[in-house]
Parts: structure tokens; C-alpha cells; sequence
DNA sequence: CTGATTTCAGTAATACTGAGATAC
DNA sequence: CGTATCTCAGTACTACTGAAATCA
């Protein structure tokens, strides 16, 4: 049980830092984890399907954060062409911009976690791996 | 940044997986948190002033935490007697049978740990104790 | 008066259900 | 036809801001 609570305050202290650093660019760290993906994808764009797939969010909520990209003009809305029932979202000249500063803002402060060393972080993420592979997370 | 990643994933994970084990008992964990306290205090109540401090929740998210479970007949409102000002939070009897069964479904579940053995769990608790510790958690 | 505690009104973000439109 | 993708309407939960009432 102290496992689960430190794993929930963790994440709520995290969260908050991430928001505050990300608030300058209107962004949250939902919709930043969505434009780094779109910047990691070949095309620069990708399926709403997969990005919620990839994300684990659920489809109405990527809808959402599509919607608020959108008309942040980070994103752009395209038919796609090989699936006329998908929609692909495709990260503009100025999305690359803003996640360009953003991360760099964020590795700045260390993405929050600067108390720990990268043996630290490497055992953490080996840690919560078993809980994500568990879930059906890595799936993809 | 794969580590900050990992503990996103992983809280949403468990709070899928724990609340849906809580919602027979129309409890999500944010409110099974609050009563778990008020089992765990002296008297059986606390000022809500109190409840949000240690579980480092904001004012009016444990006025409205307070308000569903006083619904529910969980717990009971009461004056301060000690100051004027503040309200007590005292769980009622219907509260603490639900808790105690509540409890025994979530530890029959292994509270979704059930992958970790107690060595990992010790350590995942202090590799996040760093990060609680940094933000000024485990200072009440 | 200053400061602490709680509440209320209102806003934002996310998750979900259920239903519908469109296309494979 | 059934299935997949996306959107919309509506609900629930949590967090927060700002303002008010009450009392130390």
C-alpha cells in the first residue's frame, strides 16, 4: 500500500511541476506527450487511432486533445488517405516550434527530476516497467 | 524523461485498476484515501484542514471529498470544539465497515502489486521517497 | 485588524458511456 | 452486413482561482 501512495503522490507532485513549466506555452503535459509523438513519427503525423493507442488514452479524449492543438494551431486536421475513416493529425511548422522550446525548457529542469542519478532513473523505469508490462502497456 | 513516463503510465494504470476494485463500494480512491485516514486517527475524525495537509490535497477538493462521503453516510460533520473555525470529519459506523471491506478486497488484490515482491516494493518506495521528500512531502 | 478555516461559484482538464456518421 | 474510426452530448472526478463567512 505505501508503494501505491508513493506512486500517486509522485505522480501528482510531478504533474504539477510539469503543468507549471509547460503553462508558459499553453501546453499540458498530455497534449506536449501528443505533439512529442507527432515529432517522433516519420510523416509528422499519425492516426488519432494510434495516438491513442500509443498514448493509452482513451479515443474521445484524444479527440479533446486534437481539438485544443487545433486551434492552438500546433496541429492540422487531414483525411487519410489510406483509411478514408481515419483522420490523421499533423504537427505544423509552428507545433515543432513550440515543442522544440518546450523541451528544451524541460530538460532544463532536469524533467523534474534532478535529485535522481541515471542509475536511479534506469532502476525506476526497470521497476515500473513490470506494473506497465502487466497492463498490456509495450503492447504496440 | 522515459522515467517521468513510466510513473504517468503507471499511476494511470493503478487508479484504473483501483477504482474499479472500489467501485462496488461507490468509493473512488481519492475518497477511500480520505477514510482510510480517519480509521487510522485517534478520535476517529480530523479537521478537514488536517485531512488536506496529509493527503496534500487542496481546500475546497476535500470540502467536496467531505461532502460525497457525508452523502453516502460515511462520515459525519461535526464543529471543532477545539476551534470555532474549523469543521471535524468523523467517520460513522457505516464508514468503517465499508473501509474494512473495501480494505480486504484491495489487499485480496495485492492492491494491483501483486507483480512486485516485497524486496521491489521497498524499493520502489525509496527510490520515490526521494522525489516526495524533494517536494516537501512527509514534512506533517 | 490579520490570519486561518471552510464553503461556494465557476473554470479547466481528463476519463468515460452511449449514440451517431462515415467508411472499410 | 458487421466492424472500425471519429465525433458529439452528457456525466463524473479532481484541481484550481477568487470571493465570502466565520472565528482565533
Amino acid at each position: 500500500m505505501a508503494a501505491v501512495t508513493s506512486i500517486m503522490r509522485a505522480h501528482q507532485i510531478l504533474l504539477a511541476q510539469l503543468d507549471t513549466l509547460l503553462k508558459p506555452y499553453d501546453l499540458t503535459f498530455a497534449r506536449y506527450e501528443a505533439l512529442v509523438l507527432l515529432t517522433f513519427s516519420r510523416a509528422g503525423s499519425l492516426p488519432l487511432s494510434k495516438i491513442g493507442e500509443r498514448l493509452m488514452v482513451h479515443p474521445t479524449s484524444v479527440t479533446n486533445t486534437v481539438d485544443r492543438l487545433e486551434r492552438a494551431g500546433l496541429v492540422r486536421r487531414m483525411r487519410n488517405p489510406r483509411d478514408g475513416r481515419g483522420v490523421l493529425a499533423e504537427i505544423t511548422g509552428e507545433g515543432r516550434d513550440i515543442v522544440r522550446r518546450a523541451t528544451a525548457d524541460l530538460m532544463n529542469a532536469g524533467f523534474c527530476m534532478g535529485m535522481y542519478d541515471d542509475a536511479e532513473l534506469d532502476e525506476m523505469f526497470g521497476l515500473l516497467r513490470t506494473l506497465r508490462v502487466a497492463a498490456g502497456d509495450f503492447s504496440s
